[in-house]
DNA sequence: CTCTTTTGTTAGATATATCTAACTTTAAGC
DNA sequence: GCTTAAAGTTAGATATATCTAACAAAAGAG
């Protein structure tokens, strides 16, 4: 029998920790995930007995905790949630850290797989749309702020005229393009071309790096290998190689 | 002492049912709340216990259930929270109805009023601003379904252009302006000027209808009187007498 | 006004998630 | 290597939210 219930948010949380910790330190003592998560070293026990016997995490009592294949890919998807959630927040609605933090938080552990995607593909969009892109939600953010004056629209349209009159380097494109390994972290992109064949481009495909996708470069080791970006809402790790071959378009 | 102690998510579910079931059916029994909400009735009565001694409700065993002023208060607060959640979900993020009523019901309960009045002013911005409003959410919607094809963008600049063409009647003003009393049923529009005096106009104000906020109305008696309108996810209902004289500008 | 159905309550059980206090094991200091 | 300090476990308590089953009250039908 053994149900494979679906995780209470509780759980997802404990998991979340040990996932961070993990990852973080190398190790994830029951007093990291206490203090983690502002419990009591007795209900992180009772908590890992649970996760454990959902095989989610290898533990017996006093040894040392490690996520299992499936533990480690629950905990992604939860992470990805979180940071969906908190990347909106911040970026779009501009909340302050702490709340968007906490909130992201507190909302991941009833956000569907499809509700995450329609996130990731809004925000993708305000980056990609001409009419929109950070500019715009500069503007927002503006709005909140501050009385808004008639005005502002005025000044927007000038700027989005601009924005139009120098967009039609449609034909130019090439000028646009470059190679993913040629980007810097915390810059954007489209993917515009991969140039990859067989196994090696199904692989990539599978990844999420596909056409029209935006990602963004998170880290590049000293010598540009690996390079660390998120795509989708999913890290990757790829090698200086493989960036070499897919050609993207800067955003902003 | 008696802490006012935070409502769990699940007492405010139970409030907010019967806060529906007495606005929609006029009364609200155990059994028409245990199916609300999909319980036995014995949680129910559980539940209104809580709710009672917590002020919410007035309750005794085998009476009638109706909410306190407090209780009213407090159900708005969450039904405004749940509404806000539950229109960006399907207006901007094209969630099925379903889903995006469920999603809400259980995120509404750790979403801020700060975070609530962000979601807000960011739906009105999207309405306000001459670059997005309804056709840009919908170009994010066939985003979503279909493969985003350049040539759309290339469309959707022209869009843009066109729409700020015609739009520089920042001058010829009055064209666009009319009395929020000659609106219809759904339709939005941005309050411009409160032509009301002394306390009348300070009363409107405090009730959330100031210049640059965005209205829709709801429904219109016969006659026009009353006309219930929403306004920063609050519901009013205004007299036909005070809509004259709040002219706004119709959007879209 | 009785009888029956519906509605509502109570008591007791189960499940989750936490805590405190007492105890055990492991790690560190010297 | 002992001795202490830190980390981890266990047992038992508390709180919330639910359920089932048995019972009580109210409402409806005739
Ligand atoms: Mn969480
Ligand atoms: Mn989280
Ligand atoms: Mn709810
Ligand atoms: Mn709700």
């Amino acid at each position: 029998m053994t149900t494979i219930k679906a995780l209470t948010g509780s759980l997802e949380d404990y998991l979340e920790a040990i996932y961070h910790l993990l990852h973080q330190e190398n190790k994830a003592r029951v007093k990291d995930v206490a203090d983690h998560l502002q419990v009591k070293k007795s209900s992180v026990t009772v908590a890992l007995r649970a996760l454990a016997k959902q095989k989610l995490i290898n533990y017996a009592p006093y040894g040392e905790v490690t996520l299992t294949l499936l533990g480690e890919k629950t905990a992604e998807d939860v992470v990805r949630r979180h940071e969906t959630l908190k990347e909106f927040f911040i970026t779009v609605l501009d909340v302050d850290a702490k709340q968007a933090e906490d909130t992201a938080c507190k909302m991941e552990h009833v956000l569907s797989k499809e509700m995450t995607d329609k996130f990731i593909q809004f925000m993708e969009f305000i980056d990609i749309c001409p009419r929109t892109g950070q500019d715009w939600v500069e503007k927002f953010h503006n709005y909140c702020g501050e009385k808004h004056a008639s005005g502002d629209c005025k000044g927007c349209l000038n700027e989005v005229k601009e924005k139009i009159r120098l967009l039609p380097s449609v034909k130019t494109k090439e000028e646009t393009l470059c190679a993913l390994s040629s980007l810097k972290p915390g810059e954007k992109a489209e993917v515009v071309k991969i140039q990859h064949k067989g196994t090696f481009r199904k692989r990539i495909l599978e990844m999420g790096v596909t056409t029209g996708a935006v990602l963004m470069v998170e880290r590049m080791a000293p010598l540009g290998d690996p390079v660390d970006i998120k795509i989708r809402g999913y890290h990757l790790s790829l090698r200086k190689e493989e960036t070499k071959n897919i050609l993207v378009k800067i955003l902003r």
